[in-house]
DNA sequence: GTCACTGCAAAATCTTTGCACCCAT
DNA sequence: ATGGGTGCAAAGATTTTGCAGTGAC
């Protein structure tokens, strides 16, 4: 069975119709590993289904992330970002607001943010794509 | 010396000029404590300087961003939203992705996910306006 | 067969830009 | 006086919505 079908039946399961093109779209989110906004997914996912429509690539990826399967945040500028979200290997993100790079964050500190602020104000920190900005190492020596 | 003198001496210190919308501009983001949308700092600003048009405000914002003294970030969907920024009591800001309600991260946890980050990947990650995402007590219960 | 989903087109929302004039320095 | 800042208008970018027809279940 391959990838994009095991997804389509998660999708299913969990009780959402499972049409070409959600098919699609979820296949090209999970094929790619970086980070997708609509538009890359609509010119990607169109070469598999010619007619698909950008607002169809908007309505689903709502669903999917409804369905907790699909990720959604931004890297502090327009347009929204999409990535699959893999339970087993939840990471975050460090955005340098000067060059715009992107690290990963290590997993055993997410997990501290996540124990502390669920300690202290009982609210649960997503763990998945965890978003956060500042300087990287390059930018503060350039100062 | 009013607050909005003193903010404005500050801004051309750093080298830039201050002119009547900047001035009105950065006092009504200080007077409001909330956290504001180009929109909303627009319509107040307004009020004190009837001329006043929204291509300032993005213009003037991005400014204050650039100058250190204004914090722009987003609360998971658009528009952007802007607040002063406060060295002295940097806070965070932890958003329900279910009824949208804000609550605060205490300035401790904030600390100490700067330092673990700094320490493990050399990034200084920015504590004013941190913002992170997840489910809060009431929703948590709800299912 | 039913009802959710889709394509299409249009609009709504948010933000940026070019240009001529103005004003803080 | 000069160069940066502003208003205006227009465009650009992103996202949402109404509606009629289609297809997953």
């Amino acid at each position: 069975m391959s990838c994009g079908e095991r997804l389509a039946i998660e999708l299913r399961s969990k009780g959402y119709r499972v049409t070409p093109q959600r098919a699609v779209i979820l296949e090209t989110i999970a094929h790619k590993n970086g980070h997708l906004c609509a538009q890359d997914i609509y010119i990607d996912a169109r070469r598999k289904l010619p007619g698909l429509n950008l607002a169809t690539v908007y309505r689903t990826v709502e669903v999917l992330h409804e369905a907790e399967m699909v990720d959604l945040f931004n890297d502090g500028s327009n347009p929204a970002l999409f990535a699959m979200r893999d339970p087993h290997h939840p990471h975050g993100h460090l955005v340098c607001r000067q060059c715009h790079a992107v690290f990963d964050i290590d997993p055993s500190v997410i997990a501290h943010v996540v124990q502390s602020v669920a300690l202290e104000k009982n609210f649960y920190v997503d763990p998945n794509h965890l978003t956060l900005f500042g300087i990287c190492a390059a930018c503060q020596d350039d100062e």
